[in-house]
DNA sequence: TCTTGACCTGTTATGATATTACATACATAG
DNA sequence: CTATGTATGTAATATCATAACAGGTCAAGA
């Protein structure tokens, strides 16, 4: 088995848009998922397992009950609870990434200008503040334009305590 | 009026999370949308005044459920849409901001290894990239840092084209 | 004045996402 | 072999969001 830097796939920044032999990233994530959470001492079972494996074969985000829809074709249950136990497994062990959203709005402190804004999210007291964030902001952009991305849109949210919640911690 | 940079309030990174004179913020900011909703020919109608009105209240984001219970409360329509419509027109006019997700999930291109992911997300066609975010995320703490905020998981989603559906377009 | 058209609000219905609660099966330590 | 913890299956329900259409308001122009 290569090293992993020695597969040329979706883990390097400058091809992960570019063609690629994806066959081989999938095999070679699949073995050190199961390296990894032998290692934790947890089960990479067969539901587990398959949901990894749907989520590799797609070089896209995938929802709870596009991943449901799949395992139940395989013979797998298909209530919810089943996508998003596995699911959780995987964000929990580091191998799956949950690209999630707040479902929430704030006004907006600075209406009128130009600005690019951070959340802060007290996870305490749920209070929100907007902070600047041009320059987290000029990092991402220049990060992207590595792999030929364009941003249009981007959304930088921190999950956290705030002042007040860390004084009382 | 006091000019917006006269107002200790929100909209001061420092201050975001401190005590301050909300009050004389919210005021403010109503002042302000009804000059740049009129600049722009839009309608600040009482509907979303009212709305905007409740984010300001809050010093935390509101889902879209909560803004309409409060506006039933007021006597308007209680059904999703009269909240969520008013909740568009106020991003649209960058009068408010929406904190949002992609309620979706990705395999995790370098497991095991500590990394500050970015997700980088074509709006043409899903394909979704991990990039290393790790000077995006040191951005973003040293400026939570500014307001004594302290970052425990960060989430930066980018939403463009990607290498592909940029040379298509 | 009357009409027209744009826009705003209300309502019904439904779709999409997520969780609770409980029952069953299964692996493994003792 | 059995008790325990963990994993899976299922039903029911909660939460978030949109489509489609009906009616109201208001201002510009005939």
């Amino acid at each position: 088995m290569p090293a992993p830097q020695d597969c040329p796939g979706c883990a390097t920044p400058d091809l992960a848009f570019a063609a690629h032999d994806h066959a081989h990233c999938t095999a070679d994530a699949l073995a050190r998922a199961e390296a990894l959470t032998a290692a934790a001492g947890a089960r990479l079972t067969p539901v587990r397992r398959r949901v990894l494996e749907i989520l590799l074969e797609e070089h896209r985000a995938l929802g709870a009950y596009d991943v449901l829809s799949r395992l139940a074709q395989d013979g797998y249950g298909n209530q919810p609870p089943v996508a998003y136990r596995a699911l959780e497994f995987l964000v929990d062990q580091g191998l799956a990434h949950r690209i999630q959203r707040l479902n929430a709005f704030t006004a907006c402190v600075h209406p009128g200008e130009d600005h690019a804004p951070a959340f802060l999210i007290c996870r305490s007291c749920h209070a929100v503040a907007e902070a600047p964030a041009a320059q987290a902001r000029a990092a991402l952009d220049s990060a992207a334009a590595q792999s030929g991305f364009l941003v249009e849109r981007a959304t930088i949210e921190a999950l956290g305590l705030c002042p007040t919640c860390r004084g009382q911690a």
